[in-house]
Parts: structure tokens; sequence; C-alpha cells
RNA sequence: GGCGGGUUGCCCGAGCGGCCAAUGGGAGCGGACUGUAAAUCCGUCGCGAAAGCUUCAGAGGUUCGAAUCCUCUACCCGCCA
């Protein structure tokens, strides 16, 4: 606990969480008054939040740690619409579809903040659905009380709009997103007090619509602020570079062993940031770090730090404690067969796994495929062939290969590897 | 409602009756180097051991033979009403 508490806005800016932001003097005024509300939302455009989605919710923890009342959202209305993208129409998902995504997601968002005012009077977060005011919006109340509030003109010289007219076009309903966006920020601005919508810098046209239409309608004055995208070093979108795919917080999509992972292998040139916009470490503990990086980049120290701190976060230190001791087992310098029974079993228990019979005559194609390390067979005989499938740590260099008795760890494992690293194991059964 | 253009593998994008499982790029994957990093280089990249099988929005059809031609359906784009 830092001795003399930081002013939140100077922890953001150093942290490199400010893109963009409405006056900032006039919101240091506003959050210095008291507890400020404010208000992140959450779409459900998949069955879980990402590790990208972290950054705005780990911004209202943030804020709600330096006294401020955090609100979650979830857009269960807007999540029916979508927000225009620029690579095309988005197909609209099933209305039970989007119902199901908001609940699971929900429960996600929940884990972020405290519902309580442990961290000071009037701090107690509060989670609501922009579906409970917009679903009874008639048209004609939303076209007449929201609608006659924006200029078309105006719309159509968003970036976005621009760049979709060029390109595919955009349907009126993805056009009328902004709307939505906007009057859900009146709306909690009226019934919470919410004055502050914070976001990915992809939301500033959304949520400063949301402050020009407090003001234009009540007459108040409200804040935006925006987070920068995350990116890598080359610019690419965050968590699309290693393994394909997102990282999602989902341990039934992404296991914490691999979101552990994932961390574990950031590139230098990312992890310093990574450890500024995702944890909750010190600017002196982050410093430290980035010269350990510089000094002893073979360490990892800061990798290995990152992935701890955020795997903690999200599955909790108990997992966390598994998965590095995992790692440790298959990463370190030790032998697999020198691994006790239980290690081995808990290791086992965090990559994927399959399981096959001696009886059978598996061979290391069919181990790679039932482990889960190749999706075809056809995959695993070219990793084979490639000189990248291993047994216990030893290569093996034949498709035909099949395990012996002797091979098996402890009577009934068999580690599989992939590659440098990637791991799975197979249970042996009689 | 009318006319015209489009829908290709994870993404972008060639192909325009056989030589197409389908050029090229990106991503991904394996190897070398290293530090479970980056950059670079090499290889690879529908399923199948193979014969072969299933792909080019969907459904039919023409043909010895279709991603390529015809018909209908869905969706997208543009112009006109």
């Amino acid at each position: 606990m830092a001795a003399v508490s930081e002013h939140i806005l100077d922890e953001l800016t150093w942290r490199g969480l400010i893109a963009q932001s409405t006056d900032l003097d006039a919101l240091r005024g506003d959050l210095d008054a008291g507890p400020l509300t404010l208000y992140a939302g959450f779409d459900p455009s998949a069955p879980s939040l990402h590790a990208g989605n972290l950054v705005p919710l780990l911004m209202l923890r943030r804020f709600q740690k330096a006294g401020h009342r955090p609100i979650i959202l979830a857009g269960g209305a807007t999540g029916m619409i979508g927000d225009p993208r620029d690579v095309g129409e988005r197909t609209l998902n099933p209305v039970d579809t989007v119902a199901d995504w908001v609940g699971r997601i929900r429960g996600q968002l929940e884990r972020f903040v405290d519902f309580d005012d442990s961290n000071g009077p009037g701090t107690a977060a509060i989670v609501v659905n922009n579906l409970d005011w917009t679903g009874p919006m008639t048209a004609l109340e939303f076209l007449r009380d929201v609608g006659k509030h924006f200029s078309v003109n105006v719309m159509l010289a968003r970036e976005t709009v621009k760049r979709r007219l060029d390109g595919d076009g955009m349907s009126y309903t993805e056009f009328s997103y902004l709307l939505l966006q906007s009057h859900d920020y009146l709306h909690l601005n009226r019934t919470h007090g919410a004055r502050l919508q914070v976001g990915g810098s992809d939301q500033w046209g959304n949520i400063v619509g949301g402050v020009d239409l407090i003001r234009k309608v009540d007459g108040g004055a409200a804040h935006a602020l925006t987070a920068p995208l995350v990116t890598d070093a080359e610019g690419r979108k965050f968590g699309k570079s290693t393994g394909g795919g997102n990282v999602w917080l989902d341990p039934e999509r992404t296991s914490p062993y691999a979101w552990y992972q994932y961390f574990v292998n950031v590139g230098d040139a990312d992890v310093i940031r990574y450890l500024r916009l995702f944890t909750f470490l010190s600017k002196d503990e982050i410093d430290a770090l980035e010269q350990e990086t510089a000094d002893k980049p073979h360490l990892r120290a800061a990798q290995k730090r990152l992935a701890e701190e955020f795997t903690t976060l999200v599955h909790g230190r108990h997992e966390t404690d598994q998965v590095i001791a995992a790692s440790q087992a298959l990463f370190g310098r030790g032998e697999l067969d020198a691994l006790d029974l239980s290690t081995l079993d808990s290791v086992m228990a965090e990559v994927p796994t399959g399981t096959a019979s001696l009886a059978d005559g598996p061979t290391i194609v069919d181990l790679l495929v039932t482990s889960g390390l190749s999706d075809s067979r056809g995959a695993a005989r070219r990793t084979v062939n490639e000189g990248g499938a291993y047994v216990n740590n030893a290569k093996v260099p034949d498709e035909a290969w099949q395990p012996a008795q002797d091979d098996l760890l402890h009577g009934k494992w068999l580690v599989i590897r992939r590659g440098k690293r990637n791991f799975g194991g197979i249970e042996v059964t009689a």
C-alpha cells in the first residue's frame, strides 16, 4: 500500500492508459470533489471476454481503488446491434444467443470490482444491462428523444463510417449504434449520476456522442476517457500474435496454463508496456523489471512476473500456483522422470491430454492427435517428419514409433511435445 | 420494384469449362539461430498411408468433364424508381 496516494489520473498517465480525453483538468477537479461515478460498457460479441477487454475493466478497478464508483454495463441491447467495425457488416446474432452471452460475460465482469464500500464510502460497484432501459423504449420515443439530437452530417464524418461507405457500405442498424451507446450514457448520467465513461480508443466516437447528448438534452457536463487499443510492437492486434485466436478469460476456452504461457512468451518489446496496462504493480516495481530485462533478458523476469500477476488476477492464486509449478516442471532443467507421481499428475492436469492403450499399438501420430496437440493425422505426420515431435522430451523422428511399457512415466503417463513449447499428455490405460 | 455487379480455403485475393485442392500475400505450424523473446533464413500449410474423398454462398441443371455455363434461393454492393 503506497503511503502517499498518487492521483488516479497521474497513475493512468504513466501507465500509458490515456489515449484520448475530454478536458483533463475539469475531470481532475470532479474527481477531487469526491467519489465520481464512472462506467464502461462490454458488449456480448462472444461467449467470453478476452484479454483485451480487461484494459477498460481494470480501468474501472483502478478508479474504484482510488475511491470512485464503477458501473459495469453489460450490453444486452447494444450487443443485439453490433458496433460498426471496419471490415464490414456484422451478422446479427440470434436474440437468445445474445442473452446467453450477456449472462456469461456478466459473470466474468463481476469478478473484477468490489460490490461493497471496501474502497471507501460510496464506491460500491453496480452492474447494469442496457437492455433494461433500451428494450422497453418504443421506436417513436427513440427517434424523437434520442435521434433528434444527432446530426447525420456529423455521423457521416466519423472515420469508421467513412471507411465503410467507401467499402461494403453499412446498414441503418449499425449506423444507429452510436445513438444507443450515447443514450446509455445519458441514462446512466440521469439515474446514477455517471459523469465519466471509459473505454478503448475505438470507442471514442461513441463515448463523445454521449457527452454531447448529455450536454444538449440536460445541459450537463460529462467526461470521456479512452485507453489505447492494445497492440504488440508490430502493431498487431493484441491477443492475435500467438497460437492464433483470442486469449479468452473462460478457462474452458483458454486454460489457465495456456493463459500463463501466452504471457510468459510476450516479447521483450511489449512486456513492460503490458505490465503497466494489465497489472497493479507500482511504477518502481515495473521500472526494476525493465532494468532487469535490459540487463538479463534471458531470465525473462518481466515476462514471468506479468504472467503470474495477470493469471492470478483472472484465475486466482491457487490456479496460478498450479500452472507455475507445471511450467517449471515442463520447461525447467529437471528430467521428467524425476517428477513424483502426484507432481506429474498435477502437471498433466494443466495441459491438454488424452487416453490411449498400449494394446492398441498407438503410434506417435496417434498420440499427437489424441493429446490434442495436432489437429489431424496429416498435421501430426508433418510434425514428426519436420522433427518436431517428442515423447518425454526425447525426439521421435519416425512416424511409426510406438510407445512401450518402459516409456511410461509412473506406469501411466506419456508427456508429448509438439515443437519447442507445446506440451500435452497421454494417460495410458491397460 | 427495375437494371447491373458481387459471394473462393483462417483473412485478403487470383482463377472465368479440362493442365484446379485451386496462383499470390498475410496469419498459422515445424526447423535453424536464441532466451519458452524479436528479427532473419529454410520448410510447411483441406481430409486420407494410399487409392481416393469432401471443398470455391445454398439448391438444382447442362456437359464425357464445372469454382468456372444455365435456373432458382439467400445475402452484399451500385445505379434508377
